[in-house]
DNA sequence: GGTTGGTATTTCTATTAGAAACACACTGCG
DNA sequence: CGCAGTGTGTTTCTAATAGAAATACCAACC
């Protein structure tokens, strides 16, 4: 993110992430960043300086190196093009569909293609706001794309609606034995149990 | 995975995940599974035995009990509809385009989307295995997503490449300065920088 | 005057990945 | 026969990453 030679602190790069890089890579957290920062520093691929705020507060911005600029260069064209990761919950409690109603698993299908159908408009709004500037050509497309994947994304919830329905109608949905109203529950964190005796 | 009534092995867990839960879910580690089958084990959740294969070596197997089959059915039904996790190398190769010649990220992504062919061919093979068999429907509903959402991957790597040949022929893409023949490179990892010394 | 919210960073714990080591069985090959 | 390679099955170690909370200070608002 330093390579587009803005001088930023971990902060800042927080809430760029947030904003930006998340659409298509995860956000990482406060303790990698400040804690990567350092180990770039280390290895002289960034710089830091103090920016006094007023008298009392200042902040830690950093900024790239040459040697932190050719590395990261020659890292995104010369890095092998691996397979993007994906976590997809729905997809997998549809997986596991023997454990849940098929009215239920209707309606979480259906919410997350509404999910998905307002995460490509917010994506439009941000690729608009990003359109003709010259120095953001490149995640103009970025976004471009992102708006267009969480479109195929709300498509593909549609159809596996329509599948689901069909699988319904065939009487090959197998309903599962109905809970006990207090039943003990996971948290819903996945893949694990909660961690807590 | 045990909740579809199967003893399973650690190792047993391990394969099935790397063949069919990847399509849409992260395979998790040896170790993540080892420990979590533990932990499944103190919280009631899962039982296991050792099964002897011979004189000498045995496997230790799990099987869901009760407590763990509603467990595991409570939180589908109940846990939020969250957003998928998406880790996109290739685009973000895209958004930090700056750095790279543009021919060479048309390559970059051309790759991506022969691979994401190749992910849909493979995923329309093992939808056709797991057809008919009723014990089978849910997760045959996923491979099918799966199949579909490679050939929208594929197909949004094909506009990605139009969008790409469009900006170069702007005349605003950014060529970056050339490197010298020996920079310094980050091995291929991100977002960090190696841990060696 | 007190609450809320934003900036900015650190620290702690828990989760997860990844590699390696270990042990044994089976197969193919010279 | 010996032996390399491959697959099963599990454990252990280290590193990476997430997530929450704590700390501070300032500004805006009621």
């Amino acid at each position: 993110m330093l390579s587009f030679e803005q001088e930023l602190s971990g902060y800042d790069i927080k809430k760029w992430a947030d904003w930006s890089l998340k659409l298509f890579y995860w956000s990482p957290s406060f303790s990698q960043i400040y804690s990567e920062l350092k180990r770039l520093e280390k290895h002289g691929y960034v710089t830091s300086r103090t920016v006094m705020q007023d008298d009392v507060r200042g902040k830690r911005v950093y900024a790239i190196t040459d040697t932190g600029r050719e590395a990261v260069r020659n890292w995104s064209r010369t890095a092998p093009v691996e397979a993007p990761v994906l976590k997809h919950g729905v997809l997998l409690r549809v997986w596991l569909g023997h454990l849940t109603e098929p009215e239920r698993l209707h309606e979480i299908v259906a919410e997350h293609r509404d999910n998905s159908e307002r995460r490509r408009a917010e994506a439009a709004v941000d690729a608009d706001a990003a359109h003709g500037e010259t120095a953001w050509a490149y995640p103009e497309l970025a976004l471009k794309w992102a708006e267009r994947y969480h479109a195929a994304e709300r498509d593909l919830a549609e159809q596996m609606l329509r599948d689901l329905d069909e699988l319904a109608a065939s009487g090959r949905a197998t309903e599962p034995v109905p809970l006990p109203p207090d039943s003990p529950s996971l948290a819903p964190r996945l893949p694990g149990v909660p961690s807590t005796e």
